[in-house]
DNA sequence: CATGAATGAGAGTTCATTCAT
DNA sequence: GATGAATGAACTCTCATTCAT
């Protein structure tokens, strides 16, 4: 496969991405991409041989962009406080966006394709985001910024409401409000004195 | 419409209602309805234009159901530890449920047909639950069993993990020590000196 | 099915048969016979799955009918001569028949879809035919009409050149002249004093 | 054209061949061809236009090797019936081989584009047989070997049963002892004495 | 000459929906 | 009411063939 044909598989990963965003993933069709993409009906298959591969291509995708933006960010002075606090922000961001997720679409996806062992994507991602939180607070603690008993519980619970919410998100909306409602009811039961 | 027809229309409801348990919302078309009936194609039009429609029969069934749940077996004796230890045991059997359970139609169905307005039959069962908890915690607290600075933070935080844990459960299966894990973070975050 | 259906199988069943006797197997497609039959794309595969399925059909019908045919024309009084003479007759007809003979379909279904075992139904009939024909040799010796060493032999040897010559027929044509002057062969090998 | 491309198209033609072989006529594409061949899609285009071209010209290039082989291996010692054994066990051995045997092909591809006339190159090798054939039919009476009254007949026959047990062998198979028992019956029929 | 990406026609198949009985 | 045959739209997938490079 030469540059173009990289370059035109990339195009209609981007294009298929958008698709899936609008329209979940039980509802796309080959048929939709190869309209979406404007290209021929044949040309699809070249690449893709399934909603699902070019679906995992993307999911594929986007974990790489996720890992890069997890340790990303974070600089040496920020304190755990602030880090969680970034953390939080930016699920909240990607929480209300209604444009360009694919949160239902990898729901859906799951839903019907998921397994339960550790390969699964989703777990992976889940487990980290539990990890990374849990060293946090660790270090929060160590810190002095924080005051918990059980570090991993904490972070398990940070993940799990998130996911709440993200779900809820998508079935029947949830408000500004009630986002920061919660996620400041998370940092009230870690920061000590506030 | 007569007795007989009353009947009729409930066996389609309940034999739908395993069909939709098995294989979710999108993946269920009306054949897959009338072949588990063993009605006529036609025949399954005289009651119903779509799989819309009987999804949405089935789940006001359910929901009247549930709330005979909610309220059902709580004894006055009980205290508010008692109660909620009860309603989260509950909340984890259906969690862990493989079988019967419509989570994943749910999901697929108000993912696509959801709206954000208040009718919203997810969005009155996630209120009401954190109606209930509330309440229960702030019972709990005027009993002296509970320490809370923030009852309704709490009571939604309860309700957005098991609604984070129910999603993961189906996405990437969740394992009963995950949940008793969590369970026990929340209630040691209520309960005074345990 | 009711009795319309049944008609309306058999409608599809010989129209379908034009097809076959027309383009062969390998060039039919299900669409052919959708439009030879003038029904509706989907209203085929009520009956049929597969060409596959309606030439397998059409198949057993022709047996039944080659089995009436074979056990059919004889009287009491035919010599052995007279019966063979008739059965050859019978072969030359179908072997210079242009117009709806399955032969060609025939073929091209059992080069792909034929199995060595003894259920193929060519077989069967090949078989079949080998043993009239040595029965019917064995009368004419016992009658004094016939001389033959190797009855069986002479059976097998008239079935080989009669298939030999129906697949000449249709590769490459075989004129009237060329079939009478082997048979002719043929019976002169059997007839004493001729 | 240069002697790079003479080689190339060489090598198409030999790929090619394995593939009729193993798969027959019709369910040859040019793809298949393409992919065997391990050259690009329009390459092949290049030397050939369609997979009739290719395979008539697989079939010249067998038809000079055939007529090479019928004039080859005689001796000027052997007598008719060595001669006509020799020319027997060559047509068992066809008839027998699995694997490498256009037979299915070529009997496809005559079935839909085959004339019915003197240029057919199917009916040009049968005329031939039986000419050669009756040739040594006439030879083995003047040498003493044979007895027949009916020379041209015989021949003819000796080739309507090949071609007879050749389309068996590929619509439902033949055993060795099939074959064997009816060119013993050929061979007895021609042999005096025996 | 050679490549292989791209096109688009066409076959297979499934289902929601209608309608005569 | 009830049936189930029939229709036709929509989707999947495959290839022959072309053409820019």
């Amino acid at each position: 496969m030469g540059e173009k044909s990289i370059q035109k598989k990339q195009h209609i990963l981007d294009t298929a991405r958008k698709v899936f965003a609008e329209k979940g993933f039980k509802n796309v069709t080959m048929k939709d991409i190869v309209e979406a993409c404007e290209i021929s009906r044949g040309g699809l298959y070249l690449y893709f041989d399934s909603t699902e591969q070019i679906f995992m291509e993307i999911l594929t995708m986007e974990a790489q962009e996720t890992d890069d933006l997890f340790t990303g960010h974070i600089s040496e002075e920020d304190t755990a406080a602030d880090i969680l606090m970034l953390f939080l922000k930016e699920q909240k961001r990607e929480l209300l966006q209604k444009k360009d997720s694919l949160t239902v679409a990898v729901y859906e996806y799951f839903f019907t394709n998921g397994s339960t062992d550790r390969n699964n994507m989703l777990r992976k991602q889940f487990d980290a985001g539990v990890r990374v939180l849990e060293k946090l607070i660790e270090a929060g603690i160590a810190s002095g910024e924080f005051y918990c008993e059980d570090p991993k519980g904490a972070a398990a619970n940070i993940m799990y409401v998130l996911e709440g919410m993200k779900v809820n998100a998508k079935t029947f909306g949830i408000t500004e409000k009630m986002v920061d409602e919660q996620l400041l009811y998370i940092m009230q039961g870690l920061i000590v004195d506030v």
